[in-house]
DNA sequence: CGGGGGCTTGAGAATTTTCAAGGTCCGTGG
DNA sequence: CCACGGACCTTGAAAATTCTCAAGCCCCCG
């Protein structure tokens, strides 16, 4: 089980075993029996995908969900007029795309990869299978579907509520959370302005005069893309953050 | 099963049995098997609730859901400066609460009747032991949630991206499509201008200012809380609702 | 070194909110 | 029965926020 080299239709050099994702975070998979586990790594097709790459588009039927290994992957959606909202990211340990499976409905986002990524791609048979069997399994995908509605329902309240302002304050602490820093303190995940300006609502031009605004007050230091917080409290007061 | 007095700790003239409610479209419990539903009938409690009771408050630990037998019942958080943001709505047939009892978190949100309803209360205890027990139920209630999620994201974009006119428009539809009209094809919900508001996010103030504007350009009717659709097809246009 | 994508800034326009004031409606208590 | 109070509705005017359009810059990649 903890051989790293991929076989049949994977098509990476390393291959992560499921137990691998597991140790990774991806608890999702953690109550799998061995013979379960044996058989989604079978069933289951890694790839390296690129920045860029689009997974599946959104009104779409989709035929298998995925599992994040490495790098980032972006869930959105496509209003009136083109304008992308952002929903969520996926990242290490994490799966998308389950939703349509389980409710037996078409996409209702899209998924593009902004970070590359190592992702694994189950066949919906699987989860619907397992889903059947494994009354575990089957807590945990109940689980994690109603731990992201709160989240939505959260997010659905501070966008419709919040200034700009406060929203971009908000998701800049998100997106530490999330993602942690590097080295340098900077905020590991990297974002073009207009992709910032998906995830809040908003135009990409407002997300620039803000971000310039919290740097001139000393708030948080640009380079490029790259982000670093400098007062935590201040941006927690202006986000109306309490946690 | 079929007969209609309730005893024990119901304590209404004409309790309906949960086979009734299924017949009324609570297809949440269409999978229990007789004995399953003689003992939820036996757990729950069934009451007449008035408009303005709150049944839970965010952020509180619950020790049930509820089913809705008849009336109206507000799902909505409260965002900062104690302005409410109305989630969604629950009727005959729907459940709520579930989400904080199936995740093992506090409630996300609060809710308030707001049309005398008929309501069971059912205990966690019933809710966690069946979803372990019973595939088909645990089914449905993971189809729920992800069919929520799915409406929820949809929601996230439309208030992300749409004006409040727009934004209007399509809640109007939306009202209609999910409580029907009345006899003089009024809407049959009744809602305040500010529960209004509370839906769309945006001020009291600008859901009057553009009501009366849909009103002088026909339309819409207003009398008093009733809302009458009388140009499908403009509302639709104006609020970029495909369907 | 040319082109394209992304970033920045400015200015004016549009949308939406806020504050203030007054009106209506309805149920309750005197 | 009527007056009163409270909740809700309406309108106006000014202010604030946010968007749109336009232009120019930067930087990296081919």
């Amino acid at each position: 089980m903890m051989h790293k080299n991929g076989v049949g239709k994977n098509n990476l050099e390393l291959v992560p075993t499921c137990q691998d994702c597991i140790n990774n975070g991806a608890t999702i998979f953690r109550h799998l029996s061995d013979e379960e586990l044996r058989d989604l790594d079978q069933v289951k097709g890694c790839t390296i995908v690129k920045r860029g790459t689009v997974l599946y588009q959104e009104g779409n039927r989709i035929n298998g969900f995925y599992c994040v290994g490495r790098g980032i992957v972006k869930i959105f959606k496509t209003g009136v007029e083109g304008k992308e909202m952002i929903i969520r990211f996926a990242q290490s340990g994490d799966i998308f795309g389950y939703r349509s499976i389980i409710s037996g409905e078409n996409a209702c986002s899209s998924a593009m990869v902004i970070e590359e990524a190592v992702l694994c791609h189950i066949p919906a048979d699987f989860l619907l299978k397992t889903v059947n069997t494994n009354q575990a399994f089957s807590r945990e995908i109940m689980n994690l579907a109603c731990r992201e509605l709160g989240d939505a329902n959260n997010f659905i309240t501070d966008i419709a509520q919040k200034t700009v302002r406060e929203r971009l304050a908000e998701i800049i602490l998100y997106l530490h959370n999330e993602f942690g820093v590097d080295a340098d303190e900077y905020l590991k995940i990297s974002l073009t302005r207009e992709e910032i300006a998906n995830m809040i609502g908003t135009a990409t031009e407002s997300v620039i005069r803000l971000l310039s605004e919290f740097k001139t007050d000393q708030l948080i230091s640009l380079n490029g893309r790259k982000i670093k917080i400098l007062d935590y409290a201040s941006l927690k007061r202006i986000g109306n953050v309490f946690s």
